[in-house]
DNA sequence: AAGGTTCGCAACCGCCTGGCC
DNA sequence: CGGCCAGGCGGTTGCGAACCT
């Protein structure tokens, strides 16, 4: 084994940590701070490399970590970055204020990940399993799953070609949409008292449009508020990736990549993967940002560091979005 | 009750990156 | 510019607890 540089130099102890050596490194870091971790064994007096005690620090005895399971908000907060980010752990756990990488990481692979699993999906890309696709392959050819995923109370307009629809909820869910939104499927218009608008509003509601479906089959898709299924879906033809995720921020997947940025807009561009066309993200900061003000990105079309870009520029409050997607197949209204 | 299995989580390992000399 | 080093990160392991038979 390699080792880390300061743990070679010294005969260390490994494993499980004793309340002993917590007081210790606690005293040590409390009174003196880490400076340099590879320093603090000795200082502490712990026969620890300095990788251990930062380790331990930062996953377990910092005192503004928070204890206990994970709420289902977090949870969905996870499962809404992931989708974006990945494997990015770290990143992930930047939403998740008092929680680490490692217990977002333990978290995702001992539960989310089965649930996931267990549900058809692929925990690596949100999609259906392959196994699972082929299942619904011959009754519905209008899989442009589309999640709206988001738990702030702001509500988010969505503009198709003029037609606007808004969404406000305060639970994550899933939505799989017909390719055209405002042309309800024929299985779906007996529900005469709901509008599509409606059905857009409601945050539990699992849209599928299989064309034999029932009455109640439909009924059985809606998933009841705060259930613990995970919401979750994807499917790459979706033109219209937009997540909105916990405490207002809003961020968009892989599948974009901006063209260009002004003050009042973003325009997106879907990568040619995507079927290309542009989707324009208006930002209408003043109406909905409580005050606060956005801070504007600043990119190039090309050499684009999407993380960098959720960092500096998706920081803002819950932001009223208005898409226009344009010229886009699979959002053909 | 005992042995085996599964599960969850703390900790480790190894690689990468960036700063410094 | 290259080597050294520390910090950071994601993948993996190992162990104790819980569960099952």
């Amino acid at each position: 084994m390699g080792g880390h540089q300061c743990c070679s130099k010294q005969q260390v102890k490994r494993g499980l940590w004793s309340p002993e050596e917590d007081e210790k490194l606690i005293k040590q870091i409390t009174t003196h701070g880490h400076g340099s971790w590879s320093s603090v064994p000795k200082l502490a007096g712990l026969q620890r490399c300095g990788k251990s005690c930062r380790l331990r620090w930062i996953n377990y005895l910092r005192p503004d970590l928070k204890k206990g399971s994970f709420s289902a908000q977090e949870e969905r907060t996870i499962i809404d970055v992931h989708r974006i980010l990945g494997n990015r752990w770290a990143q992930i756990a930047k939403h998740l204020p008092g929680r680490t990488d490692n217990e977002v990481k333990n978290f995702w692979n001992s539960s989310i990940k089965k649930k996931f699993i267990a549900q058809g999906l692929d925990p690596n890309t949100h999609n259906l399993l392959p196994s699972c696709k082929t299942k619904t392959k011959n009754n519905n050819n209008n899989n442009n799953a589309c999640i709206f995923s988001h738990t702030h109370k702001k509500p988010v307009s969505v503009n198709s070609h003029g037609n606007q629809i808004s969404i406000n909820s305060d639970t994550s869910f899933l939505t799989t949409i017909p390719s055209d939104p405002f042309n309800v499927p024929q299985s779906m218009q007996h529900i005469s008292t709901m509008s599509v608008c409606d059905q857009f509003q409601n945050p539990n509601m699992l849209w599928t449009a299989h064309q034999e479906q029932t009455s109640n089959a439909l009924q059985e898709t809606t998933q009841p508020s705060m259930s613990g299924s995970i919401p979750i879906s994807s499917s790459p033809l979706n033109p219209l990736e937009l997540v909105i995720i916990n405490e207002g921020r809003c961020i968009w997947d892989r599948s974009f990549e901006p063209l260009r940025s002004t003050q009042d807009e973003i325009l997106m561009q879907p990568k040619p993967e995507m079927g290309g066309g542009e989707v324009e993200i208006e930002k209408n900061i003043n109406e909905l940002c409580d005050g606060e003000k956005y801070m504007d990105a600043s990119f190039e079309s090309s050499n684009f560091d999407f993380g960098n870009f959720l960092e500096s520029a998706l920081v803002p409050c819950g932001m009223f979005y208005h898409l226009s997607p344009m010229d886009h197949p699979a959002w053909n209204c």
